[in-house]
RNA sequence: GGCCGGGUGGCGGAAUUGGUAUACGCGUUCGACUUAAAAUCGAAUGGGGAAACCCGUACGGGUUCAAGUCCCGUCCCGGCUACCA
């Protein structure tokens, strides 16, 4: 007999998908579309990890599943290829990024190409291709025209270790996300997309998307909405010492506070600002200037590790006092770095009565609390709505990052790059070190930092070139990702970032896959949706239809993998050894719920490959079909539903209760070829073999609930609620339920149980169960 | 501290949402084939017990004819978040 081999088969395969591009998306009308599609891997250096099989899988299934219902299938591939690994490699090396990343990407392509994916190979895309990321700069540039992008001035996280800002999302714990270091804050004038302008529909929009609800739920607690009211708190002078209601005569002469709870003005008995607020200097009287200068300065070299660790409460009274609107109470004011300067107003009414943090702090301090009663606010604020989710830092003193299209006239005014000027490309150099100026490697290209830009002068309307200097900021990463989705329907279109019949067509996404970036991409990506959904190039406001968020493939000892733990698995290499493509795809589908983590086990990959054997060594006997079309048509149900659900490991395990059925009872050619068919999305090569030898296309098969029922039905009699018999019935009896009742109590194993007397029977048709209660 | 998930055989996990607990796979044991081993095929496999039966879904209560599933309390484990006023 012939044996499975399966590398054998895959690379005929393979071949001839190469050449016949049997997964080429088609825009065809009056069909049903499905866009699915994985969060875009970073080509690292180390190859494909099984947690990428694990994601193109998924992806791939469905991509079958619904190619195979006929329906008009766009699933592309591409590479998320700006950001910092690359970049380090190149300081350290020498070697130029965008050698490093077209090997990589090389790379990528032939180890996803041996695992069978459906790919429409022909939609690549690469964000650090000029091609790509001159639509990078054109949406910066529309974001910058409708003031979206903007420039501040602000203190802002700051890795020490790769020289460069960071967002607040890119800040775990206190440290880099990339290496690490404990950040710091600086002051800087960074760019920022104003996300917040549409903070309010990114949040009301949330509980509509069929997406997990832990995302959701992390998305909602991240915009962070808080409604309250802003209080005005006049300022009394610093000397004041006795009367109410003299106010300085400074610049400043009050202070502004949110609160989430101004029915408890009556309780305020001190107001705390930020170390980091803007017109502290002018609240400070004079003889506490000092101490709260150096209470300021610790506050900002603090790490935020240190903040954190030590939740103890620590402030400076600033000497000056403000007046309570509701007591009309002088009460003193403090500086505190339990208050964010980048939260609310960044200053606080304090209520020790009511807020822990609050009476923590007056403790210490010897401040009084007031159990004030609750009151109508009205009178002394206005109501406000805030959010904790911040403007997103955008600039980075990167060299490996696309090149923001913006220079700067001589008096350090921002000018967009015209769009025919599209690309700004990113030059090649030669030192790609960042230092500690602030600015990125890109400081050193002299030549290319002088741009002619054309400016209207205001006075006569008259259009001149100036020379001005290039910016040398790139951009955050999760720009060029905020996009690509709507680049894949025409990747190729040298004319617009996305072609409107194609996007109307295609767009929004159907399904996509991925297990990381819960928060920060997936809401940038559902930022820049409504922006240009706004500007009229999207006729959608959610670009994501449907999110499965599948969890991490771990060590067999359940650790994270890692190369200096040694306990990784190399998808290739598990091909490679015998198994083939089919069995590692099969068993990462196998593997456990989606959604969970899973541990890698080399044994139960022999298992899926030993079902994978048993299926290509079933032949059809010369019996009559019939017997099996219960099982068959069941499989077919099992499996179509599962694979809606995204329970593949079940589905799976449909197909395996098939096959051990068939091998019992004797399988027809009609099961061979409904096998292959629903083996199809996971087991692609072994399923087009067995289709090709039965001569059969892969059209997805359907189930008739008619061969689902049965003649006879299993009744389970239950006395008490505890199993004691089964009775076996004719399907029309189930009708009946004094004939089953009547069997049932005349049962032998029922009557030890009743002999006492019967009080009462319930049967229930729909469960087949017969419960007696004695 | 706050919010959200979870605790089911030796292991990964099923269970039509209140109706036969442990599907499927791994592991283990036995058998067939083999000089032998591997591979393959077949059988068994929650615990206790000769058996009849009893006990079993983290623990303690409750609701119900019936609870892994619902309610109350307790204990663990995981994730996110972390002074957001």
């Amino acid at each position: 007999m012939e044996r499975y081999e399966p590398l054998k088969i895959e690379e005929k395969w393979q071949k001839k998908w190469e050449e016949e591009k049997p997964y080429k998306a088609e825009i065809r009308e009056g069909v049903p579309k499905k866009y699915i599609a994985e969060m875009f891997p970073y080509p690292s250096g180390a190859g494909l990890h099984v947690g990428h099989v694990r994601n193109f899988t998924i992806v791939d299934v469905l991509t079958r599943f619904y190619e195979q219902q006929r329906l008009s299938v766009l699933r592309p591939f591409g590479y998320d290829t700006f950001g910092l690994p690359a970049e380090n490699y190149a300081i350290k090396t020498g070697t130029a990024p965008q050698e490093v990343t077209l090997t990589n990407i090389a790379n990528f392509r032939n180890q996803a190409k041996r695992l069978g994916f459906a790919i429409d190979w022909d939609r690549e895309i690469n964000t650090s291709d000029p091609e790509y990321y001159k639509w990078t700069q054109w949406c910066f540039l529309q974001l910058f025209k409708k003031g979206l992008a903007y420039q501040k001035e602000s203190y802002q996280w700051w890795c020490p270790e790769d020289q460069t800002v960071l967002a607040n999302e890119q800040v775990e714990n206190g440290k880099c996300w990339r290496c690490g270091h404990e950040v710091e804050k600086k002051k800087m004038k960074q760019w920022f997309f104003k996300i917040t302008e549409y903070a309010d529909e990114l949040l009301s929009e949330i509980d509509a998307l069929d997406w997990p609800d832990k995302i959701k739920t992390m998305q909602k607690n991240w915009i962070g909405k808080s409604t309250g009211a802003e209080i005005e708190f006049k300022l009394v002078t610093p000397s004041f010492s006795g009367r109410s209601g003299e106010v300085v005569s400074t610049s400043l002469n009050s202070i502004t506070v949110f609160t989430t709870r101004p029915d408890t003005i009556y309780g305020a008995t001190f107001l705390v600002v930020a170390p980091e607020y803007a017109e502290l200097e002018y609240i400070v009287s004079d003889d506490a200037r000092d101490a709260v200068m150096a209470y300021k300065q610790s506050a900002l070299l603090k790490s935020e590790i240190e903040r954190q660790e030590n939740k103890e409460k620590t402030g400076v009274f600033t000497g000056a006092y403000a007046l309570n609107p509701a007591t009309n109470e002088k009460i003193p004011i403090y500086v505190a770095d339990y208050v964010l300067s980048g939260y609310g107003t960044g200053a606080i009414m304090a209520v020790p009565a009511y807020d822990d943090r609050d009476r923590e702090f007056a403790e210490k301090f010897d401040l009084p609390i007031i159990e004030a009663d609750l009151c109508d606010f009205g009178q002394f604020g206005t109501p406000k709505t805030t959010y904790r989710m911040r403007d997103w830092l955008i600039s980075r003193q990167r060299y490996w990052g696309c090149p923001i299209p913006i220079a700067y006239d001589k008096d350090g005014n921002p000018h967009a790059i015209p769009e025919e000027q599209l690309p700004v490309i990113l030059p090649d150099i030669k030192d790609y070190k960042p230092d500690a100026s602030g600015r990125s490697a890109l400081a050193k290209a002299k030549d290319w930092l002088k741009v002619e830009v054309p400016v209207k002068d205001p006075k006569t309307g008259k259009i001149h070139m100036e020379e001005m200097t290039r910016e040398t900021d790139t951009l955050d990463g999760y720009a060029c990702s905020s996009w690509y989705l709507w680049r894949y329907v025409s990747p190729h279109d040298s004319e617009h970032a996305w072609g409107q019949e194609e996007i109307s067509y295609w767009a929004p996404t159907d399904i996509y896959v991925g297990a990381d970036h819960a928060v920060a991409h997936l809401l940038y990506i559902r930022f820049w949706c409504k922006f240009f959904a706004d500007l009229g190039y999207l006729p959608f406001r959610e670009p994501i239809k449907k999110l499965i968020y599948h969890g991490y493939i771990n060590a067999p000892d359940g650790k994270k993998m890692s190369k200096s733990k040694g306990n990784v698995i190399d998808p290739l290499d598990v091909v490679d050894e015998g198994y083939g493509a089919d069995t590692l795809r099969t068993y990462e589908m196998f593997i456990g719920p989606v959604e969970l983590d899973a541990a890698w086990d080399p044994r139960s990959v022999g298992g899926v490959y030993r079902f994978l054997n048993r299926c290509f060594n079933l032949a059809p006997s010369e019996d009559d079909s019939d017997k099996t079309i219960a099982i068959r048509h069941k499989t077919i149900k099992k499996v179509t539903e599962d694979i809606y659900k995204c329970n593949f490991n079940t589905a799976v395990a449909a197909l395996m209760e098939y096959v051990n059925e068939l091998y019992k009872v004797g399988a027809s050619q009609e099961d061979l070829v409904i096998l292959a068919k629903l083996l199809k999305p996971f087991a692609p090569h072994l399923a087009s073999e067995m289709l090709e030898k039965y001569n059969s296309d892969d059209e997805w098969p359907k189930w008739d609930e008619k061969y689902l029922v049965s003649d006879t039905v299993e009744i389970v009699v239950q006395v008490n609620g505890k199993l004691r018999a089964k009775l076996v019935v004719n399907s029309d009896d189930l009708e009946d339920e004094d004939k089953i009742t009547e069997m049932a109590l005349s049962d032998d194993k029922v009557k030890k149980f009743t002999s006492d007397g019967v009080k009462k029977t319930i049967f229930v048709k729909r469960a087949k169960i017969l419960n007696i209660v004695v």
